[in-house]
This record gives structure tokens, C-alpha cells and sequence, in this order.
DNA sequence: TCATAAACAGACCGGTTGTCCTGTTTTGTC
DNA sequence: GACAAAACAGGACAACCGGTCTGTTTATGA
């Protein structure tokens, strides 16, 4: 019951937005009653803060970050999972937007806790790819580039591109973000 | 009159979201009433309206648009951009966030014209750029670019790169972003 | 078996929201 | 100065919001 709570929050949430999602929509939608609803998440901010800390930071961890830990390199990595993501948004046609970047910028001003939450994410997705870096370089695989910087490069490219193809609607901009990224050297 | 109550919107739009600002707070603001509100902007989705149209491109053009074509090169024109927009984010110690991935993210699935309105400026911001990269090409400034592809990544990157420091409240990554993007060649 | 707490149901409330409506004032034009 | 249109004032309203409350069911575990 509370992980049905959950999905439908987050759908609605990445649909709707945080503040456009009402609590009664979100009962009707995932069939529970309010007094079940205020058992698990007390307020509305528990509820968005648990999504948060349980799907999203598991999404970025599940589609970014064990991939990219588990890739060839850290730049074989960062263009695998841009690819298949572009891959897949080209064949279903309908572009949500990045999980935590939706989130991030319509909570992320709005109050401290979920700022905090939201920054955690993103400083953990940026270190593992820059982690892998320092990893290529120790193997050889990889020198003169900062990792700091190829991090926030790759998240920062990503995130924008996304958020392009999220208002055109058209993963077109992605691809072309994909492609740039890959000449890219130091 | 209008325009007080265009600043008084962009401003809460920006800082709270579209959702979280409601027209009492508005019309308190602005120190309007409900009548006064209600001529020039029939409802609140056609004051968004207006603000994206007015305001948002109005800001793009200004801090992106004309530099870039003002400036000795496309490359030249976005890292100067980037830079000073860095700078004063440095100096003032808080960042607000792009007006337009702001809004972007939380209207353009929320209704189609809002989505289209926003798309447009995306849409005109990145031509500008490949424009200035193509007459740098007719000048043998530039060679072997791609203009379109460049365009979407420099726009990316310093949505992505905001979206980052927007949510950490601290500009180091923008910095970061700015420093990478400059080492890039084709 | 029975106490104890967790899980859930559903009505309820004060406050707020966006919008509409009826007047009044100001502005522009001949 | 007459008059039509635009600009503005401010109250009213129905719908909805998030949160609280009391009560019932289900699970737990000694």
C-alpha cells in the first residue's frame, strides 16, 4: 500500500509537478483512503521527500550510476547510457524529462529539506562519474582531463539536453547533445 | 499598471513556481486589485502567457541572443556569456536559475501552449548561436563545426550546468561546466 | 488467547484558490 | 462638454486544498 502511494506519486510528480498533484487525486488514483495516505506520509512534503530519497535517487542510481561504474571507461560509460536513452525516447515518442532535474527545479527553491535531498543526488551522480575517471587514469586509460570538470560537464550536458527534448518534445536535440559530447576532448 | 503586475508575476514565478504563486499573492504585491488583474489578464494561465512572451524571450535575447551576436565569434560570444553570467551568480551569492528551464520544466507538460511559447525561445536562442557559428564558418573563423550540434550543446550545458547550481546553491559547477566546455574542440 | 500497536477507513474543517460579476472612475475622441 | 470605451475597484462564490479527527480492522508476539 505504501509503494502504491509511491508510484503514484512519482508518476505524478514527473507528470504533474509537485504543487499541480493534489492528495486527493493521488488517492483516487492509487485507491487509497485518506486516513492510509496520513498513516504512511504525514504531510505532502513527506511524501515528495520519500519519493525523492527512495525513487529518485534510485532511478539516477539504476540508469547512470551502476552502468556507468560497470562500463569500460568512464567516457565508453557516460555515452552508452546517453545512447540508450536517447534510444529509447526516440522509439516511444514522448519525452518526460529527467526524474530528478523535473523535480529539482520546481522544489529545490522552494524548501531546504527538498534542496538538500535534490543536491545530494546530483553531487553523488557527478562523483561516480568523476570516480571512474580517477579509476581510468590510475589504469592508464584516460590523462589530462580533470574529473571534476568531465563530470559536471557530462551531467550538466545531459540534464540541459533534457530539458530541451522535454519542450520540444523531440529527442532530436538529445542526439545532437550525444554526438557533441562525443568529439569532446581535453 | 500591466507592467507592475508582469514584474511582480515573472518575479514569483521565478522564485516560487507557477503553481505556488497564487493571484491573491500577486495582487497584494502589486498592490492591484482582483478587477485590475482580471481586465488585462482574463486568467491566470494568460499571464504566464504574457510573462514567457514578454518577459522570458525578452530576457533570452538580452543575455544571450544579442552578445552572441555582437561578439568576435560564436565560441567567443558563449564562453563570455557564460562567464559573466558566472561572475555575478559568484558575486551575489544566490542563484535563481534560468527563467527559462524555470518555467520550462514546470509548464511545458502542464499545457500545450505553454509548451509551445517556451519551445520557441529555446528554439530561437539555439539558432542564434549556430547562425554565429555558420557566418564564422563564411569567414574561416570556424571549420569543420557543426553548427547545430554546437548550438545544442552550449545550450545544454549551461542549462544543465544552472539546473546544478540552482539546486546546490553554490556556482562552482557552472564554473566547472564553463571551464570544460572552453576545452572543447571538434 | 489476549493485549498492543500498526494499518487503514472515511467523514470533517478552516482556509485558500481562480474566476466571475456589478459598479465606479479614468481616458480618449469628436 | 458629451459620450463611448477602456481601466480599475472590490465583493462574492463555488470548488478544492491539505490536514486532522475518531473509529475500525488487521497483524504481531508473548
Amino acid at each position: 500500500m505504501r509503494n502504491k502511494v509511491l508510484d503514484v506519486a512519482e508518476e505524478s510528480f514527473q507528470g504533474r509537478g509537485y504543487h499541480a498533484s493534489s492528495l486527493g487525486d493521488l488517492m483516487a488514483a492509487a485507491g487509497v483512503s485518506g486516513g492510509a495516505l496520513h498513516h504512511h506520509f504525514p504531510t505532502k512534503k513527506a511524501l515528495a521527500l520519500a519519493v525523492i530519497d527512495e525513487r529518485v535517487a534510485a532511478a539516477v542510481e539504476g540508469t547512470w550510476i551502476a552502468p556507468v561504474r560497470a562500463a569500460a571507461s568512464a567516457r565508453e560509460g557516460v555515452r552508452a547510457v546517453f545512447e540508450a536513452v536517447v534510444a529509447e525516447l526516440e522509439q516511444q515518442g514522448f519525452v518526460r524529462g529527467c526524474p530528478l532535474n523535473n523535480l529539482a527545479h520546481e522544489l529545490s527553491l522552494a524548501d531546504p529539506d527538498f534542496r538538500m535531498a535534490l543536491a545530494g543526488i546530483f553531487s553523488a551522480w557527478r562523483q561516480a562519474i568523476a570516480d571512474k575517471i580517477r579509476a581510468d587514469q590510475r589504469a592508464g586509460r584516460e590523462q589530462g582531463t580533470d574529473p571534476q570538470r568531465f563530470a559536471a560537464l557530462a551531467v550538466a550536458t545531459y540534464s540541459g539536453a533534457m530539458s530541451m527534448a522535454k519542450t520540444a518534445q523531440d529527442a532530436g536535440v538529445l542526439r545532437d547533445c550525444l554526438t557533441a559530447l562525443g568529439e569532446t576532448r581535453t
